[in-house]
DNA sequence: AAGCTGAGTATGGAATTTGAACTCAGCGCG
DNA sequence: CGCGCTGAGTTCAAATTCCATACTCAGCTT
């Protein structure tokens, strides 16, 4: 078998793993909506831009409304669908990886907090049955199923 | 000011952020430990993988070993470091994600479960006191420590 | 009517990615 | 000892993607 495997991290990454996709859903999930803010903030070139958004809205993670700021005309903005929200996970994971692994002298830039309780919000690793599991995975097995005994 | 966000997202993606480097890492923490193996399995061209690898080894991701097989000359194995095994979260997010949104008719091929008690791993965000959040991150805030938004 | 601004398009050169071919080391066989 | 095989890369040209800069277009404000 000479075929690449199927997996569900591949897929994603085919949709979210592409430059600046995931720092573009970042800005949104935070609240930003416009082209030329999340252009800034990203640093993302003009036209990357345009094609991540093009795809993430074909992909149902943000969705293209148009309004109307005072004095302004008609303008497009950007919002997260409820599959793009289900990305946090993912991006509280990487962040969380990178406060560990890569902040510089100043600490880690921004914090995730619980609105209700100010807590330092982690992505951690649950079983169904309540477990939790080191950070790190250990104790976590993946079974294909569809190779072996089928 | 119009230089982008600093942001651990950012740094962690300048890092694993590139095309097949998640999945090369993915293949790595199943054990997967050779380079034809992993090209194998992710479908990354040798020259692409090479850069990866090294780029991963650098990085503190994975280790380069060598080792010698019953009846071949030395071979390289890689192996996962800590802090490689400490993106397993955004791995489990990530598939997770896809296991929701783009499984095909058969279902998520890959199952990832608790060594202990076979129940099925998720990827949860949770603050430091203990409450869960839902998997849309609503009750999730974001606190820059050294930029305003306005 | 002209100017300004946000949201893109157009463009051409630089950097990456890709697949296919090539290299190199050393073990097992004869 | 020489030969072929295999794993682990390296080299190379073509295709793709990325990037910076310049250009367009709509419509509100003056």
């Amino acid at each position: 078998m000479d075929t690449p495997r199927a997996c569900s991290v591949a897929r994603s990454l085919e949709i979210v793993g592409e430059r600046w996709s995931l720092l573009v859903l970042r800005e949104v999930l935070l609240g930003v909506r416009r082209f030329a803010d999340i252009q800034r903030h990203t640093g993302a070139p003009r036209a990357v831009l345009t094609q991540r958004l093009r795809r993430l809205v074909d992909a149902g993670i943000l969705e293209r409304r148009d309004y109307r700021p005072d004095g302004e005309r008609t303008r497009q903005e950007y919002h997260p669908t409820p599959a793009g929200r289900e990305l946090q996970p993912v991006l509280v994971a990487l962040m969380q990886w990178g406060d560990r692994h890569l902040a510089g002298p100043d600490g880690p830039p921004v914090r995730m907090e619980h609105h209700d309780c100010g807590g330092a919000v982690h992505a951690h690793l649950v079983c169904e049955h309540g477990h939790a599991l080191p950070g790190d995975g250990r104790g976590l097995r993946a079974v294909p199923r569809d190779v072996g005994a089928g």
